[in-house]
DNA sequence: ATGCATGAGCA
DNA sequence: GCTCATGCATA
C-alpha cells in the first residue's frame, strides 16, 4: 500500500499492552452482549455458486450491474414489502451513500475510525474496531452486515454532532485469554497459485485442499482459511474483482465515465 | 487499509 | 467444514 493512514491522521489508536481487564459496569450490564441477528436465514448461495445478478430488483433500481444482494424480511412466501417504508431495507444504493456522508461527517468532526468504534459501544454496549468501521465506510462488507450497522453509526452521527459536552466514557471489554496464532505470511507467488486455483475451483474438498497444502508447503488449515476468506471478499458489496487480470479497457480509451458509484475511494 | 485468523451457528 | 461477522496484527 502506497498511502497509509487516512482517516487516523496521526493518531494511532491506542493498543494496550497489557490492557486493563475490567470487570464490568455498575449499570447492571449483561456479561454477555448479544446482537440482534438470527431472525431469519436470508440468500445464501450454497454449493459452488458464483453469484450473479441478473440485475432485476423489487424496487427497480436501473444500474448497470450492482453488487446488491436482496433484502432479508421479505421472504415468506407472500413477498410485500411496504411501499412507504423507507426505514428497514435500505438499497444498495442508500448504503452507498450513507457511507460515504458518513465517512465525511466523521472526519469533518475529528473522530477516528476507531474512536467510532468505542463510541458504539458506551452507546449501546457493542463495541467495535477500526477495522470494522473502515470496512463500512468502503463498503466491503457483506450487504446484510451493512444493513446492520448502518443504525447504529447513524444513531452516533446524531450524537456526535449534537453534543458537545457529553462525557465520552471509554471501556473496552477485550478480555481474550487465548493466544492468537501468529500471522502468516504466503509470499506473491504463492499466492499467485492460490488465486489461479480459486478461479478454478472456489470451493475445494477437503483432500483438494490436502494436497494444494502440500503442493505449497504450507499447512492446510492456512489453505482452507486462505479460500474462506477468498470467497468472502466475493460476497463484499464491493468487488475485489471490479477490474480483475485481463484488464482491457479503461485505460487509454475515452470513454466517458458517468457519475458512477465510487467503489473504490480515492483514499483521503 | 487489508491480510490472515477466531468463533458462533448451522448442516 | 462452511458461512458470516468481526478483529488483531501488519504493510
Amino acid at each position: 500500500m502506497a498511502s497509509s493512514n487516512g482517516g487516523q491522521a496521526g493518531l494511532l489508536y491506542s493498543q494496550p499492552p497489557g490492557f486493563t481487564v475490567n470487570g464490568m459496569l455498575g449499570s447492571g450490564q449483561p456479561g454477555l452482549h448479544h446482537h440482534g441477528l438470527r431472525d431469519a436465514h436470508d440468500e445464501q448461495q450454497q454449493q459452488g455458486q458464483q453469484q450473479h445478478h441478473g440485475g432485476e430488483h423489487p424496487g427497480g433500481h436501473p444500474q448497470p450491474h450492482p453488487p446488491h444482494q436482496q433484502h432479508p424480511g421479505g421472504g415468506g412466501g407472500g413477498g410485500h414489502h411496504d411501499p412507504h417504508s423507507d426505514e428497514d431495507t435500505p438499497t444498495s444504493d442508500d448504503l452507498e451513500q450513507f457511507a460515504k456522508q458518513f465517512k465525511q461527517r466523521r472526519i469533518k468532526l475529528g473522530f477516528t475510525q476507531a474512536d467510532v468504534g468505542l463510541a458504539l459501544g458506551t452507546l449501546y454496549g457493542n463495541v467495535f474496531s477500526q477495522t470494522t468501521i473502515c470496512r463500512f465506510e468502503a463498503l466491503q462488507l457483506s450487504f446484510k452486515n451493512m444493513c446492520k450497522l448502518k443504525p447504529l453509526l447513524n444513531k452516533w452521527l446524531e450524537e456526535a454532532d449534537s453534543s458537545s459536552g457529553s462525557p465520552t466514557s471509554i471501556d473496552k471489554i477485550a478480555a481474550q485469554g487465548r493466544k492468537r496464532k501468529k500471522r502468516t505470511s504466503i509470499e506473491v507467488s504463492v499466492k499467485g497459485a492460490l488465486e489461479s486455483h480459486f478461479l478454478k475451483c472456489p470451493k475445494p474438498s477437503a483432500q483438494e485442499i490436502t494436497s494444494l497444502a502440500d503442493s505449497l508447503q504450507l499447512e492446510k488449515e492456512v489453505v482452507r482459511v486462505w479460500f474462506c476468506n477468498r470467497r468472502q471478499k466475493e460476497k463484499r458489496m464491493t468487488p475485489p474483482g471490479g477490474t480483475l487480470p485481463g484488464a482491457e479497457d479503461v485505460y487509454g480509451a475515452s470513454r466517458d465515465t458517468p457519475p458512477h458509484h465510487g467503489v473504490q475511494t480515492p483514499v483521503q
